[in-house]
DNA sequence: GTCTATACAATGATAGAC
DNA sequence: GTCTATCATTGTATAGAC
């Protein structure tokens, strides 16, 4: 519904440049204090054009948000092929750095604006937003369950046996994944990105490891010391 | 600096009111949302009440904010204080349920408001409020501390050795608990959150038990297939 | 000291001309 | 598609009543 979009080359400038604007300033500002104003004046555009493009702040927003998310799923699903090709099942840690590197390496990436992003990512999980939240989850929901998937050959290759942790369980200690590395990377004193990713793997790893298997009886003692 | 504060018995009512409404209003629709005019309607006060009392909003929403902190960090040292009790060096289990029990037992108290407060965490580590993130972590930064140091000698208990894993490790560690935790909880759709928090210190503490001690040098092989 | 009424600048959004 | 003009609403500040 858009061909004219594609058949000018340099058509509607003014949209990117405006996407463009409000990454900047997002990532610099926050979303609450950047003005439409701000942005537009930067993007060297009308107030208005900010309406008429996206039709509010808030789709604006998701507008910037997406396209970043889209570029992070990207780099992890490729990371994940390159992990099955290793090893037919794959090695868990392989799985996991295939989803924590691609988000760590936001943060050195672009002019000091990484971690930005991964603050935007916890604001919209924060927020009440379901727009926002319906956005990103749909978009997730497709990562979240190929990593699950291939956590579960992984940890199945492990044992040998035929058995696995349920696959909700997976997914819930995939959630605590996700949230350590957003709550992490959004911290702005981050000191070592790199090692704090590669503590995270070896974190999750072993947590994940420590999930017993399916309709297994057999528990660890709980009693330690003494 | 305020006597009469505490001599007068049901003196400033308004300031309370105030403090109760903006909780509530802030819980069920957000920070940014939620707007004066409405804080000062449903608290049946002034709206200029608001800047007398507290200063701005966003003084409000810190002094709303570490209400609940200081109620959240209370149950999770006295809980502290009772895993202690139990073992001289207490059990890694104890001391991470003695973290995660009191933020889950939020979830269920509150008329449904509880999910909301980890929200309002969350939204508080994502925004780029320095004076809120401040606030938060003077408190937090004591309470952690606490917690990191009762995590290694539990750690030191298990292995009987002399030697735990780096303070900087398991502070590490431990915000990768936060962030799971926090991420977790700020589900408005979590189902069972007491089954949850229990998975949860379960996967911690194996991840937290995969430490290596420090200045080993002895480090597991990674290849693990074929 | 506590509270109220009122005013102010800035914001997101919209309508209509071009 | 773009722009100007305008709107209602927001957080904040002030003057003054009790």
């Amino acid at each position: 519904m858009r061909f004219n979009q594609a058949f000018v080359s340099e058509a509607s400038g003014t949209r990117d440049r405006i996407l463009d604007a409000a990454e900047r300033l997002f990532a610099e500002q926050g979303f609450y204090v950047t003005t439409l104003r701000a942005i537009t004046q930067a993007a060297d555009a009308n107030l208005a054009a900010v309406n008429y493009h996206f039709g509010s702040k808030q789709a604006l927003v998701i507008a910037v948000f997406q396209r970043r998310l889209d570029e992070l799923s990207a780099d992890r699903l490729a990371r994940l092929d390159q992990a099955h090709a290793r090893h037919d099942p794959p090695v868990l840690e392989d799985v996991l750095d295939a989803f924590v590197y691609p988000a760590m390496a936001l943060m050195g990436e672009r002019e000091a604006g990484g971690h930005r992003f991964m603050q935007l990512l916890m604001r919209a999980y924060a927020d009440h937003d379901e727009a926002l939240h319906g956005a990103i989850s749909q978009e997730y929901g497709h990562v979240m369950r190929r990593f699950a998937q291939a956590v579960e050959q992984a940890v199945r290759g492990e044992t040998g046996a035929t058995q696995a942790p349920k696959s909700d369980e997976i997914r819930q200690y995939l959630d605590f994944l996700v949230g350590a590395l957003t709550y992490t990377m959004a911290d702005a004193n981050l000191k070592n990105p790199r090692a704090t990713a590669s503590s995270l793997v070896t974190f999750a790893a072993a947590g994940i490891r420590s999930l017993p298997p399916t309709t297994l009886n057999i528990q660890p003692t709980q009693e330690t010391a003494s």
